[in-house]
DNA sequence: AGGTTTAATGCAACTAAGTTGCGAAAGTAG
DNA sequence: CTACTTTCGCAACTTAGTTGCATTAAACCT
């Protein structure tokens, strides 16, 4: 059922999906929090607002968990099909807005896809 | 440099690649030769058969680690861009013959791909 | 075959991500 | 303001993966 409660540790991840548009690992957001509220708290929050649709959640290079903020998501439905870029060097995440197709395979049935491209960002191009 | 000597534990991880297809976690790997070999050994004839392009490495649905036998990889070239499915049912991996066909991003330089899609394998829709 | 070299292994201890249970604190409805 | 219930903090735990070091065993050489 997602988020109930607008509590201030709430207001304060919000916060940060807000002002910029990057996504964020759970370790980055833990520490950006940090002295402000518990481990234990951020990964909470993070799963009701997933679960709202308002933050979507994915994998990056490492395994580790990402969350960025969602584009026309809603508790029913979920697009959150699209591919991901994360850096080599400086390991920033970024959305891509492309439609990725989804493959038909024979005797399958895919729910959903979780596309990362590495390599380097623009940033870290030059 | 990869594998420099054929101990008996090598060969053990080995044929497990080679007696069937599918690709198998860590977890499950370690868990398939306990009582033979270490974990600590796992990681590290994994590691090393990597590198010499024997077998390859990606991501699972919960940021586990997975291997697979390659297919036409080498030391040098590794043809690890095809995509995966995972079977959110039983856990499946299954290694997937397409082509991906890596879409360009202008002020990027996209090296490699970590595609997973899941959803239910055919084992499970039935 | 026996001796030597050095890669590979086992073990134990560690790191780090993520989870759980429970009592205390803080939203929210009335 | 009170009562109810969600949310939070804390501490303890689980699990994947890593590291250092002493020991073992491939492989090479004569």
């Amino acid at each position: 059922m997602g988020i109930v409660r607008k509590t201030k540790a709430v207001n304060t991840v919000l916060n940060i999906f807000e002002h910029n548009n990057e996504a964020k690992s759970v370790v980055n957001l833990i520490e950006l929090v940090k002295g402000e509220m518990n481990k234990t708290t951020v990964y909470r929050i993070l799963d009701r607002l997933e679960q709202d649709g308002t933050i979507h959640c994915f994998n990056g290079k490492d395994g580790l968990k990402w969350y960025a903020k969602c584009n026309g998501c809603s508790e029913n439905h979920h697009y959150d099909l699209h591919p991901h870029f994360q850096c080599n060097n400086c390991d920033k995440v970024e959305c891509l807005s492309l439609e990725v197709k989804i493959p038909s395979l024979k005797n399958h049935k895919v729910d959903t896809t979780d596309i990362l491209l590495m390599g380097q960002c623009s940033d870290c191009l030059t």
